[in-house]
DNA sequence: AAAACGGGGCT
DNA sequence: AGCCCAGTTTT
């Protein structure tokens, strides 16, 4: 932006995004709720997954972890064969470890201080905002690929490579203080509709990533070593290497992060959820 | 700064 | 066959 955002400007953007979601907001599950916990599974769900994707898990995960503690007292195996089919398994570990930390560091309440949402396993800069709004009514800027796309689409129609360092003050500058929570529903939901039918314009952010192919890939390996495991605890190496019929330096080299990772133990040559 | 991390649905 | 996804952590 090379022109100074007048307060004329603002009130346009803010018409057109609320307008917007005033005839096409979208109802869902985590916006029904205050419970801070349940606003944190969807949050951590919605990472890198989309949302027609998250609406039936989240409702699942919840059915069998109502609470925090429900989450923070079950078994890791338990977690994750909930967790299948999401991706990203990582989450559901942190997920989990998060939700122990929480126990006996706050008293199993999740704190409204960014910071310190920050501080726990999983919740990186975005999550720990999104759920100091959607949770507390926290009015803190905070990006994510919908809100990025809009604000390329509003402030920057001719640049390539926009950066987010460049979009953080202008996502202040139009921040709703009063209704934070409504105001990055609308901007996430207009994100989403722009993205229908025209080119995504986040390609035009300088950190836009092409996702590399799952087939094929090592990625698709774990989740194949983890679905064997979870279907067979005890498992031994071999027949792993059999069933799944992997080479054996990068089935030791899977094993080897899937365990520093917090996923599996091996115990004389079987293999278990940790 | 870049790589790794799942999986399914839509074009 | 390619593109996308309410990011975080590790290298």
């Amino acid at each position: 932006m090379d022109t100074p955002v007048t307060t004329e400007d603002v009130n346009l953007f803010r018409n057109t995004v609320l307008d917007h979601y005033r005839t096409h907001g979208r109802r869902l599950p985590w916006r029904e709720t205050r419970d801070p916990y349940a606003i944190l599974v969807s949050e951590i769900m919605l990472q890198q997954t989309q949302v027609d994707r998250v609406r039936e898990k989240y409702l699942e995960f919840l059915a069998v972890f109502p609470t925090l503690r429900d989450l923070a007292q079950a078994e890791l195996s338990r977690v994750l064969s909930v967790w299948q089919g999401l991706g990203y398994n990582r989450r559901a570990v942190s997920l989990q470890q998060c939700a122990r930390v929480v126990l006996e560091r706050f008293h199993g309440t999740l704190p409204r201080e960014v910071v310190e949402l920050e501080s726990l396993p999983g919740i990186g800069p975005y999550t720990a905002r999104a759920v100091a709004a959607f949770a507390f009514d926290v009015a803190t800027p905070f990006i994510e690929t919908n809100i990025r796309s809009v604000f390329i689409q509003h402030f920057f129609p001719d640049r390539d490579l926009v950066r987010d360092a460049d979009i953080l003050p202008l996502v202040g500058l139009t921040l709703d203080r009063d209704d934070p929570r409504r105001w990055y529903y609308a901007l996430m939901d207009y994100g989403a509709h722009l993205k229908r039918g025209r080119a995504n314009p986040g390609r035009k952010s300088a950190h836009h990533v092409r996702q590399s192919p799952f087939r094929g890939s090592n990625r698709e390996q774990r989740s194949l070593i983890l679905r064997s495991i979870l279907a067979e605890p005890g498992v031994t190496r071999s027949r792993l290497e059999q069933e799944l019929r992997l080479e054996a330096a990068l089935l030791a080299r899977n094993l080897e992060q899937l365990e520093k990772e917090g996923f599996i133990r091996e115990e004389s040559d079987r293999l278990w959820i940790a």
